[in-house]
DNA sequence: ATCTATTGATAATT
DNA sequence: TAATTATCAATAGAT
C-alpha cells in the first residue's frame, strides 16, 4: 500500500464548525444532501414535504413537495389535528394577515418597477397603455384589486420557473 | 468466500415504491435520517431551519431549529426530534417569511430584467422548471425569466383593469 | 470545483 | 418490529 494521497473522511464531531470557511464548505455539501434526501423520499414514498434552511449567511434554500401552499396547508392543520377550533381560526387568521403582507409588498415593489419602466418606454417614445386609474406607485392603488384579480396575479408569479439544482437527481 | 448472508444493501431507482410494506420501511428509515441530518446541519453550522414531513399515512413528523420552544423542548427531548403540531404551525411562519424573500427577489430582478432587455436580444433559454426545487437563496435562481415572461407579465400588468371592487383581504 | 479515503446510511434479510 | 450485514451513498480533508 502505497502512501495515500488524503486522509480520506474522517470522522467528526457534532457541534459547531468554528472555521468559516470549512462551516461554509460544509454547508454547501450538507445543504445539498439533505435537500436531495427530501427529495428521494417524496418520490420514493409519494409524500408531502416542507422544509426550509437558511444558509450560515441567512439565504434561503427550500423543497416542496408537492407545493408548498399544500405543505402549508397541512402544517397548519395536519387532518384535523386541531382538536379545537380557536387554534385553527387563530392561525388562519395570522396566515391570512401575512399573506395580505406579502401582496402588498409584492404589488408594491411591482408597481415601483413598472412605473420606472413606464417612464422609460415613454422616454424612448414607446406608446404605452393609459395607466391614469393606476397609481401603481401608490400603496393605495393596491386596494384597488379585486381578490380574483390578486388570485391571477399569485398564480402568474407561481408559475415562474424555478432553476433546477445541479447535481440533484434527475 | 463463502456465501454471504444477506446480498446487503442495493441500489435502488428514486421512484415510487409500490409495496406498501416495503415503502413504509424505507419510510421510516429514511425520515430518521432525514432528521437526524437535519438536526446535524442546525448544529453544525449554527443555522435556521424547518422541516416538516408527513408519513404515508398522513402523520406529521418535523425538525425545528432553534426558536425558543424547540430549545425548551430541546432540554427535554435530547435527541431532537420533534412531531407535534405546535412544531408544525411553526413552519408556516418560516415558509412565509421565506415566501416573502422569495418573491421580493423575484420582482426585483423582473425589474432588473425588465431594464436590461432592451439590451440583451436574446440570452437565458428556455429553464426546465423541476417542481418543488428552488434555490431561493441564489442570485441564479431567478436569472431564468426568459423576455417572453416579462413581455407575458408586463403585458398582463397593462391589461388587468384597476377596479374598486375590493380589497386584498380575503 | 474535483478527488479519494473513509464514515455513514440503508436495502435486503433474518 | 427490531437487528444484522453487505453494499451503496455522502462527505471531510486535501488539491
Amino acid at each position: 500500500m502505497v502512501g495515500k494521497r488524503t486522509k480520506g473522511r474522517q470522522r467528526i464531531q457534532i457541534k459547531k464548525i468554528v472555521k468559516e470557511s470549512d462551516c461554509f464548505a460544509s454547508f454547501s455539501k450538507r445543504r445539498l444532501g439533505l435537500l436531495r434526501k427530501a427529495s428521494d423520499i417524496s418520490t420514493l414514498c409519494d409524500l408531502d414535504i416542507g422544509m426550509v434552511i437558511y444558509s450560515p449567511t441567512g439565504k434561503p434554500f427550500s423543497f416542496f413537495h408537492p407545493t408548498m401552499e399544500s405543505v402549508i396547508g397541512r402544517a397548519q392543520n395536519p387532518n384535523g389535528y386541531y382538536n379545537n377550533v380557536k387554534d385553527a381560526s387563530r392561525l388562519s387568521e395570522a396566515f391570512t394577515r401575512t399573506r395580505v403582507l406579502q401582496l402588498n409588498q409584492m404589488l408594491g415593489k411591482l408597481g415601483q418597477q413598472m412605473e420606472a419602466e413606464k417612464e422609460r418606454e415613454e422616454r424612448l417614445g414607446v406608446l404605452v397603455n393609459e395607466p391614469g386609474w393606476c397609481n401603481w406607485g401608490c400603496d393605495e392603488a393596491i386596494e384597488e384589486f379585486s381578490k380574483e384579480q390578486v388570485k391571477q396575479f399569485m398564480g402568474w408569479l407561481e408559475n415562474m420557473p424555478c432553476k433546477r439544482i445541479g447535481t440533484l437527481r434527475a
